[in-house]
DNA sequence: CCATTCATATATCAGACCGATATATGAATA
DNA sequence: TATTCATATATCGGTCTGATATATGAATGG
């Protein structure tokens, strides 16, 4: 699913802007489980234009640059319909956060703890934000994602609030090592190799 | 974080050749919230090589292609420590499966169940491999990593379990168009631009 | 009151990453 | 026996990102 048809998706909705789709994949409804920037999402638009799955008029602003809103064709939405008919690919996700502390035992204690509580805050946000949505007159699919999104959160977050002292008291664990050891490794096995 | 901070991660914990590495990526432990692939790792090794942040052995083999292994060095290990302290970027998450069902309102009525159906079991064979996962002398990372994401699938499939008859029984909301309606809208709009 | 930062707009481009492909083996399956 | 998968090494064209550029006004801080 490229970003060709993330933007028929989004102006199936609704006409809109290349800088409104963005907003709404880096900032707002998609943000939680898609990503689109300017740099794919205005070259996207041109070939939309292009090929004629999108139409675009230009609206004069007062004291500000031109804007451009496009508008899906019969054609786009046919496009985006034969999309939606395919099975999707695997999710990929790709959190920082979690791969930092997969190495707990290399990190410093108060940064550990500082990840892990920034983290956690992030999914109070997430949670207080879904949760004080209006879900009147909102299209089944929107529900969905929202709850979907609400129980994530919810989900990891009763996790981490209770095992917030286990993980950070925790005593290292094997598997590590530290830097003394691998350089003794490291001068034996150059030894061995002259 | 980028690609070689991922490839001295892994090795911090015991050497591998790039094959595996990218195995751990796109099969295994870290395969849940992070992806890297061959087209990234062996660039990534080259220049960690280049640089001296790992080391080298070639291992022949019988009736197979010479395996290279690597090591982290002191100097990788440091490198790889300096990027734990950092505060980490916001997760990326994409998502094809959930972009879809943002449209369910524009999806076949049975390819929205399948696709639901599909998602749930992927979230059920994700809790039964964690929790089949014998956590005995495992790093205290790694077990949060592992509890995180039982979490989260517990969390959504529950969430889903109750919510499948609500989400495909539910009658098509607003804010769609169908492609009657918007041909009308277009047959207009060129009308006005004569 | 002025400088800085943010928001609203349009884009581009160098660099990072991916997935398909290539090559070379053996093992498993139909 | 042919096909597919696993184990190995890689490369490259295509896609995407994030920083940057340009052009405005609004909000904020000193």
């Amino acid at each position: 699913m490229n970003v060709k048809t993330l933007c028929l998706g989004v102006l199936s909705l609704g006409d809109a802007s290349g800088y409104e789709i963005r907003k709404m994949f880096e900032e707002g409804r998609f943000a939680y489980f898609y990503q689109a920037s300017y740099g794919s999402i205005y070259p996207a638009l041109a070939e939309l234009l292009k090929s004629g799955d999108v139409t675009c008029t230009v609206q004069a602003q007062d004291g500000r640059p031109d804007k451009k809103i496009y508008a899906i064709s019969p054609m786009g939405l046919e496009a985006f319909r034969a999309a939606l008919k395919k099975n999707p690919e695997m999710d990929r996700v790709r959190s920082e956060t979690l791969f930092m502390m997969f190495f707990a035992d290399q990190m410093e204690d108060d940064h550990l703890a500082d990840v892990f509580d920034a983290y956690a805050e992030l999914h109070r946000t997430i949670v207080d934000k879904i949760k004080s949505l209006d879900n009147e007159g909102v299209s089944r699919g929107r529900r969905f994602v929202r709850g979907y999104g609400l129980a994530f959160s919810e989900g990891v977050l009763k996790y981490m609030d209770g095992n917030r002292e286990a993980l950070l008291s925790a005593p290292k664990g094997e598997g590590w090592r530290d830097m003394e050891a691998l350089r003794e490794c490291l001068d034996k096995q150059r030894e061995e190799d002259q």
